[in-house]
DNA sequence: CTGGATCCCTAACGATACTG
DNA sequence: CAGTATCGTTAGGGATCCAG
């Protein structure tokens, strides 16, 4: 039975389309991160949080399982005490960091021009630009 | 003055590096899809609202707003009345689209992957995963 | 027509304390 | 160590009405 909701033909534009939900997952704050830190092997809960600057447990938490259940990372508990807990892409997940990498250029690469447009927008009049316009993430570096 | 408490070597790793903000430009839910839309030329802003399945006018003008800030869209507002507003992709947006499309890519071949990611996951015990633990956009799609 | 201003509810998230 | 549980705050975001 393939005949769900879903076309034969993804469309991004469609609310109901699958590959919405799927192009979301890298849209969250963290998993860029995550995939970036276990970009080159295995690490440990701990390890992450540190990798990861300013996430806290919770998100990282949060982030990983969300990851596992789309079948991006493995996550690997080994029965000791203390317990040890090992996290690593998937083949899944290794085909996203090509990808996310691009965006990580991008970032680096227009970096000084993105605040260059921040700062000449913020001088012109524009009406000072109302709380509800500005995301957490643009606040927080004010 | 390029004495800001930016370092030469952009480290996305570090919770005050501008790098990390500026990727998550695009960690947003909405901006992938107006640099999608806005891909082939200009579009007014109804004509965004049409083509962006499920967006709601608060959240177009928000991620417009963010965009152009950012300078990755510039707003050109003709002074008729009717009003036309017109939007477009800047060089610095335009750059963006490629990166974005790989996104794209991997959610188009991967969705189904990804789908039955889900379903054997939820299918394995895993003690019901508590909502807190649950994205807004993964509720959704239940 | 464009899109700003409000209202309001909910989800996101950080901080902290706690457990197997 | 690797989380979970809880609390409190705040931002996200839909719906709606309004103005230029």
């Amino acid at each position: 039975m393939v005949t769900n909701k879903q076309q034969q033909q993804p469309d991004i534009f469609r609310a109901d389309c699958l590959s919405r939900s799927t192009l979301q997952l890298i849209a969250s704050e963290w998993t860029p991160l995550v995939v970036f830190a276990l970009e080159e092997g295995t690490l440990r809960f701990s390890q992450l949080l540190k990798r990861i600057d300013g996430i806290s447990t919770k998100m990282l938490t949060q982030t990983l399982r969300a990851m596992e259940r789309n079948g991006l990372v493995q996550r690997v508990v080994h029965p000791v005490v203390p317990p040890v807990v090992e996290y690593s892409l998937t083949p899944l997940g290794q085909a996203l960091v090509e990808p996310v990498h691009m965006l990580q250029s991008w970032a680096y690469e227009h970096l000084e021009e993105v605040a260059r447009a921040r700062m000449a927008y913020d001088q012109v009049d524009h009406p000072p630009i109302q709380e509800e316009t500005m995301t957490r993430v643009q606040q927080r570096e004010q």
